[in-house]
Parts: structure tokens; sequence; C-alpha cells
RNA sequence: CGGGGUGUAGCGCAGUCCGGUUAGCGCACCUGGUUUGGGACCAGGGGGUCGGGGGUUCGAAUCCCUCUACCCCGACCA
């Protein structure tokens, strides 16, 4: 009975369902009062946080620092890129006035018409255009340059159709911007903070990615490249969960940013942004959770290892914690976040359903046979597994156990995805492999044209052209024509 | 924005077709007791504008209109 109320939709009867049971049910966010709008909750942000600052510590490791710009842009910023204003603007929302007042029928309050704002006002869909209006004031020379810049800000796109995390009418992110005198130096901050959303991706949330630059047709609106890290979920979708941009000149044109170079002459500025969004944690909540709830990476778990006593009356609650503290203060001093539940309410089984479904990377539980005998009862999240170890050295024990649940949470996603991976030859056989889902590797001629037919024939896209890998040139499956590489294709979110 | 579904206590649902005393059940919650190695049990208790508004009727959770939110499938996008 209890059973069936924290019970989740399993994954082969509906997927999607799935995703948002778990969600709600491991507490990670909820719907809120305005539409689009999730609420995300302490258990999930502290997953995002712990994101954050690992992201953060990457970011200022490669020289960026923070800074903050305005939550509203003049809506004729946004007009003088065109391209970029092209992408953006279905989705903005706009700010038309300053004041409300009371309604004269007393019906509560209404919008002023007399507080019209003279230029109205957009929420940022993203912060391009306010942030080069600003750097136009701060470059002059190529003294002044680099500039690395990154913001953590909310950002407003909207959307239709939103799911908690994957696409939401706000969301948080970072947006990096950076300003740079040489083209070349641009083009190496997009690739190098590639590399880092990569490493990140990898290491930390134990999800393998291909790292690749996207087709025209998938661009960022105004830039001149895009790269992207694209991960594969358990359901045989791709989910772009990182973009990286070169810029060019295009903002720094639009906003006339231009600097003396050191040879005497003007230039206008080599530009890039980046960013990552709230979306990682669909991606993390996909790429290893299962049918008894989350599986999260040691290395991001807002808790990572739970003690949970066995006891009858409280003596046996005192023996089990007074046995246990100097392992957990040895963990804390070792960094791990180890939290030991000794709360009444709730009993053992209850407690060990509830971890699973929220993910605690490892439960120990101690009872009076334990005590006796000197073990632990050390149960895994990704394994399912449990196995009684001696409490001698178990500090050591349990932080060589994190390492290799991190490790072996990463290998199952690497191993599903290269069984996912597929190379196919022909369009014929590019249609029937779709059907099983995942990505395929196949040969394209690089026109729009062929990849909207693509896309419209079977609902697949370019995911991304890989800069690693097989380079080896081939006809494309669709007219034959020269194709340089292989590139990715998939079903996407 | 099109097609379909759902909205009844904090959560999950029954009741709606065929209108009729006081709107039920499970979980959760509160009190007391017994329990504690995989979602404990007994007894007692509290909690509802039946998604909102309007209409039909002697009488509406139930019938009609309308709005709204969420979910699924499409079109669009991170």
């Amino acid at each position: 009975m209890a059973k069936e109320l924290k019970e989740l939709t399993p994954r082969s009867v509906s997927y999607s369902q799935w995703y948002q049971d778990l969600v709600i049910k491991a507490d990670l966010a909820e719907n809120s009062a305005v539409r689009g709008c999730m609420v995300i909750k302490p258990y999930g942000y502290a997953i995002w946080e712990n994101m954050q600052r690992e992201l953060d510590r990457m970011f200022k490791e490669t020289g960026h620092v923070n800074a903050y710009f305005p939550l509203f842009i003049p809506k004729s910023f946004l007009s003088k890129e065109a391209d970029h204003v092209e992408g953006f603007a279905k989705e903005c929302a706009v700010v038309t006035h300053y004041r409300l007042k009371n309604n004269p029928d007393g019906s509560g309050v209404v919008v002023d018409p007399e507080a019209k704002l003279e230029e109205e006002l957009i929420v940022r869909p993203t912060s391009e255009t306010i942030i080069w209006n600003t750097y136009k004031n701060w470059i002059q020379s190529y003294r002044d340059l680099p500039i690395l810049c990154n913001q953590w800000a909310n950002v407003v796109r909207w959307e239709m159709r939103t799911r908690l995390f994957l696409r939401t009418a706000e969301f948080l992110w970072q947006e990096g911007h950076t300003a740079h005198a040489t083209r070349e130096e641009a083009e190496e901050e997009a690739v190098k903070m590639l590399h880092v959303y990569g490493d990140f991706a990898e290491n930390f949330m134990a999800v393998p990615v291909h790292k690749g630059v996207k087709s025209a047709n998938e661009r960022f609106a105004g830039a001149v490249e895009t790269y992207t890290i694209e991960a594969l979920m358990q359901d045989g979708k791709a989910l772009q969960s990182g973009t990286s941009h070169f810029l060019g000149q295009n903002f720094a044109k639009a906003f006339d940013v231009q600097f003396a170079t050191k040879e005497g002459g003007r230039d206008y500025v080599w530009a890039t942004s980046w960013g990552v969004s709230t979306r990682l944690m669909g991606a993390l909540i996909m790429s290893h959770s299962d049918d008894n709830g989350l599986v999260l990476p040691p290395k991001l778990a807002p808790l990572q290892v739970v003690i949970v006593p066995i006891y009858k009356g409280e003596e046996q609650l005192k023996a089990i914690a007074d046995k246990v503290d100097p392992l957990i203060s040895k963990l804390k001093a070792a960094g791990v976040r180890v939290k030991f539940d000794d709360s009444d309410n709730k009993k053992p089984g209850w407690k060990f359903a509830e971890y699973e479904l929220k993910g605690v990377p490892v439960r120990l539980a101690m009872g009076l046979r334990d005590m006796e005998n000197n073990t632990v009862e050390v149960a895994r999240r990704d394994t399912l597994t449990k196995q009684t170890v001696s409490f001698e050295n178990l500090d050591t024990y349990l932080i060589n156990l994190l390492d290799e649940i991190q490790q072996n949470i990463f290998q199952k996603a690497f191993d599903y995805r290269t069984a996912n991976t597929r190379t196919v030859e022909t369009y014929e056989e590019f249609k029937v492999e779709l059907e099983k889902g995942g990505f395929l590797l196949a040969h394209w001629d690089g026109t729009p044209e062929t990849e909207e037919l693509i896309k419209d024939e079977t609902k697949a896209t370019i995911r991304c052209i890989p800069l690693e890998g097989d380079k080896t040139p081939g006809k494309c499956m669709v007219t034959g024509k020269p194709s340089a590489q292989r590139v990715l294709f998939a079903r996407a979110y």
C-alpha cells in the first residue's frame, strides 16, 4: 500500500512519465503557479549548487571572473544583430509598464495605462546585446583585452511546451561572454570552454558527451560557429547539454565595439559566449537513474553516505551513535557529505526506500548484529548490492567506494552510448536504425537543404559534426555528393 | 498553437454516465501505546470554496457554457 505511493512509473511503460514522476517524487522540483516556470526545491537546488560550485571553479581556473548584467534589455538592443533578433524574437517576454493601480471597481489592481514605458524592455533570453553595449565602454585599446566575464543568472524564453528542467520558460544558467583582440584567440576560447564543459559532464556528472560543431541550421542565432556537447539519454534521445559560440565580430559590429590595435590601426573586437543551464539536471537524471529512483554520481550528490541505525530503545541508538561518531568525523574531515539518520518517526525500511529514491550513493545500516561483529552493512545505489564490511578503516573503504561508484556510473553510461551509436551507410538503413534510438554516424553533403529533408522525413537532426573520431570522407547517404566526414544524427530533446 | 486526457483533504484515488440526507477510501498528519535488519500495528482525532466563474434545477462533485492549470501526442525551441 504505502509502497505504491512512492512507486515510479517504470521506464519501460512510459519514459517521460517516469522522468516526471522522478523529478517530483525525489523532491527536485515542482510546477509553480506561473505557467512554464518551476520551483526548484532544496534537494534539487543542492545538486545545482554542486554543479555551480565546480563549474565556477573551472571557469576561474581558466582565467574568468564573475560579473552581473541586468535582467532587462532595451527592446532596441535586440534588433541590432539581425540573426540574433530572428532567433529570439518569438519567445521574448516584454515589459511595457512600470506601475499598477487599484482598479476603480475595487476588484484588485490593474496596469496603470499612464505608466507606459518610453521604450519597452525585454526580459533577457540571453545577454549578448546588453553585454556588448556595455563592453563598448570598457574597450578602447588592445590593452583592455581580453575581457573574460561570466555571469550566473536567470533567463526567460517563452516556451509553448515545457518540461521540468529540460525546457522551462525561466531557467538558471551561466553565460560567459568574452572579448578578444584576434580571431584566433576567440576561436581558441570557444573551443577551450567546450572542453571545460566536456570535462565537467564526464568527470563530475559522469555523462559521456560527444563534442562537436553545430551545422548551420542548428547554430546559435548570431554565431559564426557553435560548439556543443551532446549526451545520450536512456530512451535513446540526444540532449544538447552545453554550447560554446564563436561569435566572430558580429556583435562588435552591431554595437560598434572597436579597439586600437598594437600596430596603430583599429579593428572590431572578436567575441565568444558559452553557457550551460539547469537543463544539465535533466541530463543527469536521464543518464543514470532507474526504476527505483535517482542515481547520483557521488561528486554531485548532496548527500554521499547515509547511515541508518537499526535499534530497539534509546540505549541501543545511543550505542550505535557512539560507535559511528568517530567515523562521521573522519569522513567529514575528508570532505565526505555524510548524514546519520537517527530520526525515530520512520522505520529503517522506509529510510532505505527513501534514500534510494533520492539517489544517495552509499547507505550504511548498523544494528545490534553489526555492533557485536564490528561490521556494517554497505549498500551501493548504483548496483543495488549489499555487503557486510568490517568497521576497521571503514572511512578509507568508503572514500574508495565513492570513487568506484563515480567510475562505474560513468562506465555504464559510456557502454550504453557505445552500444547505441551505430554507423550507417544508406538512407534506408538510417531510417530503420533510427527507430531503435541512439546516435547514428552517417555521411552528409554539408548542405542545409539535405539536413532539412532528413529532419522533415525522419525527425532526426544533426547533433554535431564530431571533433574527434573517424574523419574519413565519403558520400552523402541521401544525395551521394561528397561528404567530408561522418556526422552525428539523432532524435533530440 | 492543433488533437486527446486529467483536475474531489498535503499526496494517490472512488463517486460523475443515471442530480437527492452529513462527499468517501488509502497514505500522510496529530494524540496515546506497542514496535524497529527493506516502505510497522492498534485505538482515537483533525483536515474539503469537489480547479475558477456563470447557468439549468426545489436541489449540482454529478447536467450545460466558459475560463484555467497540468500530463500525453504533434508543430517550434536550450
